[in-house]
DNA sequence: GCGACAG
DNA sequence: ATCTTGTCGC
């Protein structure tokens, strides 16, 4: 059993962060960042189902979470399987270490998929997050690929800053609106110190003028990444499987508030 | 001391 | 993460 090492309403001690720490260098060991996918990258008819994975609270309420996971069959992008689960939070959010706080419950809806409906388990999942586009390079999209083994991508809506990397958001920001004219176009996003490709700031609509941080998160190279990504957004700026997760757990959430729950 | 800070 | 109001475009 997981010991309790942290209340919730605790800061988290300096010997809790190295502790976590050290958790995800010791994970990082095992991710993969080069292609191992049931599906040709330069063929994505081949992609039959693909996942989104996403949390929603109830308002001012930040334990009490509904974690939801979507099956959308490709290339129509229908939902065909979803399921939430009810979960009860113990560490709060603390930037760069979101997987603590919510990987559990999506490995287990991801376990009970694959118990009860393999026909829709999925050749790659999408994760509201990072990937490599993190501190230790190891951002809750990676952390749920290695633990479920499945292929996954990472999409954060904005981005998180990589001290002694990825430092100054203004003249990244900058740039990218500069660059990024039309659906399609990217920047990668190189450390300053190492030269490290951590993702890219894709912009995923003609419409939306932001883009959307890609990177990778287990088993899937960034240019495959960048290609199903755009596949998944045939009209809004955030992937069909991620929207979908979004609005369902939260129509979830709204329906438990209904009935005084 | 202050700002920054995936979700 | 969540709330909120209006505004613009199809």
């Amino acid at each position: 059993m997981p010991e309790i090492t942290s209340t919730y309403d605790a800061d988290p001690s300096d010997e809790q962060i190295s502790k976590w720490q050290k958790e995800q260098d010791e994970l990082r060991e095992r991710h993969e960042t080069r292609d191992r996918l049931d599906f040709d990258p330069e063929n994505l008819q081949e992609i039959k189902y693909v996942a989104g994975v996403d949390l929603s609270f109830p308002p001012g309420d930040e334990e009490n979470a509904v974690a939801c996971l979507v099956v959308l069959s490709m290339p129509d992008l229908k939902i065909v399987y979803k399921q939430f689960l009810e979960t009860k939070l113990y560490l709060p959010y603390i930037p760069g270490f979101l997987a603590f706080r919510e990987v559990e419950p999506l490995l287990e809806l991801i376990k009970e998929l694959k118990i009860n409906q393999p026909e829709f388990y999925p050749q790659v999942i999408l994760v509201d997050g990072n990937g490599l586009l993190h501190p230790r390079q190891f951002g809750i999209a990676s952390h749920l690929g290695v633990l479920s083994d499945l292929p996954t991508i990472g999409i954060a809506k904005t981005f998180l800053r990589i001290p002694g990397e990825l430092d100054s958001v203004s003249e990244i920001k900058n740039e990218y609106k500069k660059v990024l004219k039309k659906k399609g176009d990217y920047m990668n996003l190189i450390g300053t110190g190492s030269g490290t490709t951590y993702g890219c700031a894709l912009r995923t609509s003609d419409n939306a003028t932001n883009p959307v941080f890609v990177s990778q998160g287990h088993r899937i190279s960034l240019q495959t990444s960048i290609k199903v990504v755009l596949a998944l957004c045939p009209q809004y700026r955030i992937p069909e499987p991620i929207r979908a997760a979004d609005l369902e757990s939260r129509a979830y959430v709204r329906a438990q508030d209904a009935m005084l729950k």
